[in-house]
DNA sequence: CGGGTTTTGTTTATTTGCGGCACAAAATCA
DNA sequence: TGATTTTGTGCCGCAAATAAACAAAACCCG
């Protein structure tokens, strides 16, 4: 039978329906391409001629992803199988630091992470950037916890990236949100989410990104602002938010009112939050209520987004990953009594905590892997011309 | 040149991208079987040879729909031009009746349509049937405003159109929520809104129906009950909801709600909605204090919708479309606060009372168009078989 | 008024991709 | 060792679309 342990032209004939001869020619091109390598024969026990074992290639074309955020900025390379063959962090603070030096620092550490890629025989074909705010056409629209406003940013790292590698033909750049990257590297490369074609992603981190992907695609909306559900009410009256408005989400469950409810300094970072989760394991009662108290607010704006969208899960990552046993049955609690379907926790767990594997960087660059296997042959030709 | 006023085989090839060639052969098939027809030549104006125009065919396969509501039913017939070519309409209190019987009393008036269609040279190729629910798999699971649970709509319904025309072959029937063929309604039929391909639509009806366009496609969700826009939350400890959570959108802005906050019989049903439109026009300030405190909390859900989805528009109908005057003021005025791309209202209206042309059982016919439309081979071919 | 131009629709040849089928290859089974 | 089973690969043909040539039907202009 057709594992879909290993791939074979039979098996994949029959899984996508095509004809063994179809598939056969197609594979030969790839082949020809350097796409896929054959690599040995399957031994499954049964009878019948084996069949010869198809691996994506592990050297030639790959992806590069540039994650840059408030407090760190992180670059991977991602092969065409999907694995991650180079990755390097760089802590800083952005805050307040000129566009064009925070790019510049992005490229000198991209331009490094392709010459280790060179060095295992992995070519970038492209560069996707993601950054924590709105962005669109290529520029940030604006960024508040960065500070940044009508940033250009495909043009800036391009240009700062062309000039650390003038010798080099200038990759294509491309650009979107952190959320969305770090919902694909999620849907992509997330353990134990198979089945899950489609879910709302939240990336608990200085302010409250989303993202939804619906069916295994990213939803965009119209200008490419979908998925903002940090700043979904939660009391008209509330508290003033960095937006303008008043009872954003993200001032009763972003990072600094979480820390601040726990009577933790909001300043702290990533300390602080490794602080509040030390709290909330030794059971101090502040940081229990502080969490239970943010879970219950996300879990009634989450279940109106759930009501609205329908999705098969929702994946809390950033922070909320971390504080998952403590959040998780207060949110779970409002879900279960709001969803108006009823089915809610009917089927399995819909709540879940983001893989550890899915992050912004290794998204970014599985953009620029999908786009290589959606059109190989472009990228071929590209490579020659 | 190739004006969108007129079909012609060269205008439509340049607008698809295919080849005049191509396009006239599969014209040609069209031509056989009746969907298209040559409706004498263009008198442009300009050099060239004048193109022969096309035209869907004003007979032949036709869609049926069926709007069940809680106190009417409405069926309607579209030709493949997209034109209303047989409209009736049925008033009585849907509410506590034997779903049967209504099912029952629904074919009767479908059978009557399908007569008046035949004098037309009609023949309706399949029934959708819309009601106010969560539909899903052929029934309903649940349509609290009808009393309705786990009632299987298709085949009841195709059970009885077949006992009052035995003779006939059996239509192909479908089901959907009520609000989504609304939507579909305003998306395909509704006048000025060509550009607008993906909205969020809300009916105020008895409830709050809610769905959801993207791109030109209706937005399911992973189970089909996306759109459920009534019970996301204004306050988590509000008035108790038929849903069983507490301060659901429709305890504010439904039309229960409306009419009691005015102090006008919330049982009074469209005369009370009347009565309503009647005050707020003549300036009753209890009467605009409560169209305006609904339109707030609307506006401050919308918000949060908005900026989960990123729509094009907001589509209001139902109840809301007559009072549109009064509550689009405060439902914009919280939109432009609070939708935090900050461009709410930078272009044109995106705020919009439902055209009129757009209703529920047009959309529903509009599906089965849609459907014989995708792929009229296998309609010609099952027409024959 | 009659040729030149322009645009349309059709015809014919060619390409392309895929299904159908047959066949060789390579394993297991008996 | 032969039968069976499964894989991968040619070869033929169909279906659809492109390309290119051509006929038809208008307008333009001297």
């Amino acid at each position: 039978m057709h594992d879909a342990g290993e791939a074979t032209r039979a098996g994949i004939a029959t899984h996508v329906g095509l004809t063994r001869a179809a598939v056969s020619s197609l594979v030969e091109q790839l082949l020809e391409h350097g796409f896929v390598s054959e690599w040995g024969k399957t031994s499954s026990g049964q009878a019948g001629r084996p069949g010869t074992v198809l691996k994506v290639a592990r050297s030639g074309p790959a992806g590069l992803g540039v994650e840059i955020n408030i407090d760190y900025v992180t670059v991977c390379v991602v092969d065409l199988a999907g694995t991650d063959r180079v990755r390097l962090v760089e802590h800083f603070d952005n805050r307040g630091v000129q566009p064009s030096e925070v790019l510049a620092r992005a490229a000198r550490l991209a331009a490094r992470a392709i010459g280790s890629a060179a060095e295992q025989d992995l070519v970038p074909a492209g560069v996707h950037v993601a950054l924590p705010g709105l962005v669109t056409g290529g520029t940030v629209r604006q960024a508040p916890n960065l500070g940044w406003q009508r940033v250009a940013v495909e043009g800036l790292f391009a240009q700062a990236l062309l000039a650390l590698r003038p010798a080099h033909r200038p990759l294509p750049v491309s650009s979107d949100n952190e959320a969305n990257a770090a919902a694909l590297a999620e849907l992509w490369f997330g353990a134990g989410t198979e089945g899950v074609r489609s879910f709302l992603y939240l990336t608990g981190e200085i302010g409250i990104g989303g993202a939804l992907v619906l069916g295994g695609e990213l939803l965009r909306g119209a200008h490419g602002f979908a998925g903002e559900i940090g700043h979904m009410v939660v009391d008209p009256d509330g508290p003033l938010c960095r937006c303008g408005a008043r009872g954003c989400l993200e001032q009763y469950a972003g990072q600094a009112a979480l820390l601040t409810a726990a009577g933790i300094d909001a300043d702290a970072g990533v300390q602080g939050v490794a602080e509040l989760e030390r709290r909330a394991r030794r059971g101090d009662p502040v940081a229990l209520s502080a969490i239970e108290r943010a879970g219950q607010r996300l879990g009634v704006v989450l279940s109106g987004a759930v009501n609205l969208f329908d999705p098969d899960a929702v994946m809390l990552g950033g922070v909320y990953r971390e504080l998952m046993d403590w959040l998780a049955p207060a949110v779970d609690r409002e879900l279960a009594l709001r969803v108006v379907s009823g089915l809610w926790s009917e089927d399995g767990k819909r709540l879940r905590a983001s893989s550890s594997l899915g992050d912004a960087a290794r998204g970014a660059a599985g953009v620029i892997v999908r786009e290589v296997l959606a059109d190989p042959a472009a990228c071929a030709e590209r490579e020659q011309g």
